[in-house]
DNA sequence: ATGCTTTCCAAACGGTGTTAGGTATTAATT
DNA sequence: AATTAATACCTAACACCGTTTGGAAAGCAT
């Protein structure tokens, strides 16, 4: 039956678009500026069409969100393989996360609720927030051999100076004092890892 | 006259109970619940009479955004005159700054476009990173004779570290968890001032 | 009593997320 | 092949939103 399977492929393809394209219009615009109807404008379909692929708007930017989240644990397992060294593989973890969220701010928006971008659902927070088989987690743990108590409490400070500070500068900086900002942040990570060693 | 002083006092009345209402709304149910139209039923007026005391929503997101800095700004300055130890000024400082998110969350979620609130204005945040007559600016300076540049630095460190870290935790973390985070924050904090002493 | 100013609001404009109901088109069954 | 069932899709509506227009009352000065 190839038409049932062409029908599915059309409907990934739809669903990708719907996300592509919600993107694009919050990249060019911000999320304030993503409605239902402009996206069914540009794929061609009409608003009640998106509710077939998302039950909601809020479910929308929450799958973009756990895109962003699963984007940003693939690369800090490619890091934890690639490196030996516990602090090397933490300062390109930082490193990682801060290409992220320049290269792709409306998902770094959405992922934290910055700058007009909400998402009700906080499930994700939950998840990433669990240890086990958490890369980072695991590397601070192999810089500070502690108890696992101390190491979750060091992973939170971790978690709310990188995506704190880069929150903050996406926020309250002008575009063109970005790559300004990048080594006042790459040396801010460096000094909290020395300082938990 | 004293026709037109009440007038006036009316006025000044009417103004900061828009703001008053448009928080208590943020408070209950969030800022994406703030609409012109509530407030206006609130205070028991039709919805274009708002526009005679703000410009926009905007404005008045503006507004209290502010105000709340301007609450910050005196709390450092009290602290500043209060103690005369740097280090002691500057936890006392961030402790500051965590009473006030935790007190008044709604402010500091329109203060850093959290949580659905938005404002575009980011002139704020030009008049809060000068450094000229910035308490903690001088603060820093006093803890780390070092050349201004590097007092500048520091402070953008600082600045992203204690708003950043709120920020994370305002945003991820559940209700009950915040209580658990703020020793935390206060470690992480008093590390940082370790770390650059 | 007249004109002028201030105060205030109903109604509308173009937008929002979302849903109900119905129409074609396609597929399956008789 | 005709009929039924299911799928795909859209128009129109609902209840909101920020904001503007135009005009009606009310108070004041002449």
């Amino acid at each position: 039956m190839g038409i049932v399977e062409r029908r599915e492929r059309l409907k990934k393809q739809v669903r990708s678009d719907i996300i592509k394209t919600a993107r694009e219009i919050a990249r060019e615009d911000g999320w304030q500026a993503v409605s239902i109807r402009k996206i069914a404008d540009v794929i061609e379909y009409s608003p009640p069409i998106l509710y077939e692929y998302f039950e909601s708007k809020d479910k929308l930017l929450e799958t973009i969100r756990a895109e962003g989240f699963t984007f940003l644990r693939e690369e800090f397992e490619r890091i934890k393989n690639l490196y030996r060294n516990a602090e090397k593989q933490l300062a390109e973890v930082a490193q990682s996360i801060w290409n992220f969220a320049m290269s792709q701010p409306e998902v770094f928006q959405v992922m934290f609720n910055l700058e007009g971008a909400y998402c009700q659902s906080k499930q994700v927070y939950v998840q990433e927030m669990n240890i086990l088989g958490n890369p980072v987690w695991e590397m601070i743990a192999f810089l500070r051999p502690k108890a696992g108590e101390m190491v979750t409490k060091t992973y939170y400070e971790w978690w709310c100076l990188t995506f704190g500070f880069i929150s903050i500068t996406i926020t309250t900086q002008p575009h063109y004092a970005l790559r300004h900002a990048e080594p006042v942040y790459m040396e801010g990570v460096r000094r909290f890892i020395r300082s938990i060693k």
